[in-house]
DNA sequence: CTGTTAGCGCCTTCAG
DNA sequence: CTGAAGGCGCTAACAG
């Protein structure tokens, strides 16, 4: 097919290990030699197999990012910032979606094994920690982003999920909203699990009841908010507010409250977690949480560089502050005369 | 490192040959070999190297899917749709981003060819033909999706943009508008250069003169968006209503708008191409065009097996009809009595 | 500084 | 039906 670097050899009238160095940025060659080599590399329009490669020296140049959701912008964002970091150093990203399915995410963590990738970033579908500890104890570097792994020792980023929630839930209590009702992911997901927590905290340090019929868990999709929201609004004594925990479930909660021909703030108070860049077009809520996304990504893209460096580097845990974002009509508090 | 074929073969009792024959599901093995075998692989959590076998059959069951922009929901549609296509086949899909950068394009290209990667799919950043002419020459499976390459015999899938932009500027001519805006993409990709000319076509067809004034063209993304409909409204006599040329467009002409205080339609009519899912929240617009983005990569995904299966089939040429969605709120024509 | 050589792990003839 | 053996293209010792 193309050429090989033995027919670059061959031209340059030197030894393939010559090739191979000057092409590794290897020192140790001669100038005549390396300028020789550059020559007939381009006049052969050669271009190494990188398969080979990865054979002789059993490790890939590519970092394999396997994120739950690809539909979802805070991780096309993350998807972004790993591609950048990962390029300057000359790494390639193989990016798999493994669709909020278990089954698929080892399915493709297997596939990121048996392609000897030089680390990889999971956004983990559930807490399954026994393929991680694996993965930890076979020393391939692995970063979690955006979800926890339990009780393994691994590098992580994540966002403080507990407080943030926790504050615009508050925002939302002490703006007059007594009935706040949730529409979180799933509680197997640390993100889900730590929202609701925020959620809780902020009731009970106002000395409201957490209820749980107005609490709604489930796949962090919008199709699945649009229906936990109908379903919290169409009790017979629907909350006057709602907390969403992800960007996902916050389009749906709208297409549920806008079908219903509510509005918003006025029938119903919105606090949402993770907002759209395109909501402030809508200002639907009165407060947001804000994800720094493209700093998550590239935090993990650093933390497993910095491990693939080095195998031995104690485990680290990032913990990002998310920005609250309050709306000017959140000031409209609700006990005013209509 | 991990379990090699030769160690399950010497479990076994058998020849390497024979675990090779087993795991590629080869018929000529006796079960009793067969079931020995697979038993030993279980034992020894056997993963076969992907990336040995890619280095000896020459060519790796990886497709390669450059995208121009993954933030764009239009290509993240896209991804599913190959990556479901693949998955069924037993492919895997190498994702990367080109970030409509000619130069990314082309190294992500020489990178996949580098990593034998059964065939690619590529949204080309810029009619660049000389590049995927080589490819067709060199005999690599290669197809182009959303947009053409000029000159160029290859595979594609793309939409019918000139019919589809004639088909919504017309209903805003048909609703009374006559100062007829566009915003719109780089006439260098084949998306733009469509759009622009069912623009103009439309304008024609009704005896309306084309007003360079009022057409802008730029990068197709947000930012761009806005910059150009700020532009575009701020002039002495705007338009009355404007043509957006891509989603992302869309989004920025609308901030542009709402920034402004001006109202849809009362003071500016949208006719939006690719419309997001989200939109109809909004319902900012006329008129829009609706591709079908899961389609367009399924049939681009099925396309690329097809010719990796048989090399010699004639290059096929797919132009999928995106939908056209007319709002109530079109039926308000300007010139009533305010 | 440069060349020779031995594999990396797998598949695939070619014999048996 | 099964086994033995030769590479795929490259890099990393080890000699010179």
């Amino acid at each position: 097919m193309s050429a090989k670097i033995e027919d670059v050899a061959r031209r340059a009238g030197v030894s393939t290990a010559t090739v191979s160095r000057v092409l590794s940025g290897k020192p140790y060659v001669s100038d005549e030699l390396r300028e020789r080599v550059l020559e007939t590399v381009r006049e052969l329009k050669y271009r190494p197999s990188r398969v080979a490669r990865s054979l002789r020296v059993q490790r890939s140049s590519i970092i394999g990012l396997i994120i739950s959701d690809i539909q979802n912008p805070f991780f096309t964002s993350v998807v972004r910032a790993v591609e950048d970091v990962a390029q300057q150093q000359q790494y390639s990203v193989f990016l798999c979606n493994s669709d909020e399915d278990f089954d698929k995410e080892l399915t493709y963590i297997e596939l990121m094994l048996a392609e000897q990738v030089a680390g990889m970033i999971v956004s983990p579908t559930a807490s399954g920690n026994e393929v991680y500890q694996r993965l930890v104890e076979m020393r391939v570097p692995v970063v979690a982003i955006d979800r926890r792994v339990k009780d393994v020792e691994m590098d992580m980023v994540v966002g403080d999920n507990t407080t943030a929630a926790c504050a615009v839930v508050t925002h939302l209590i002490e703006n007059g909203y007594q009935r706040i009702g949730a529409v979180l992911g799933t509680p197997d997901v640390s993100t889900g699990a730590e929202r609701y927590q925020g959620y809780a905290n902020a009731l009970l340090q106002h000395g409201l009841p957490v209820r749980p019929e107005l609490v709604r868990t489930g796949s962090p999709r919008t199709p699945n908010g649009y229906a936990l929201t109908m379903d919290l609004l169409q009790q017979p004594e629907p909350p006057d507010a709602i907390f969403t925990g992800n960007n996902l479930l916050t389009v749906g909660a709208l297409r549920a409250i806008h079908e219903l021909g509510l509005r918003i703030p006025d029938d119903i108070a919105l606090a949402a977690f993770d907002e759209m860049d395109w909501m402030f077009l809508m200002k639907p809520a009165l407060t947001v949480v804000m994800q720094p996304t493209y700093e998550m990504g590239r935090r993990a893209a650093e933390l497993l560089l910095e491990r693939i460096a080095n195998p031995d580097r104690p485990p680290q845990q990032v913990v990002l502050q998310p920005t609250i974002k309050v709306r000017e009509s959140s000031q409209r508090r609700r006990e005013l005369p209509r």
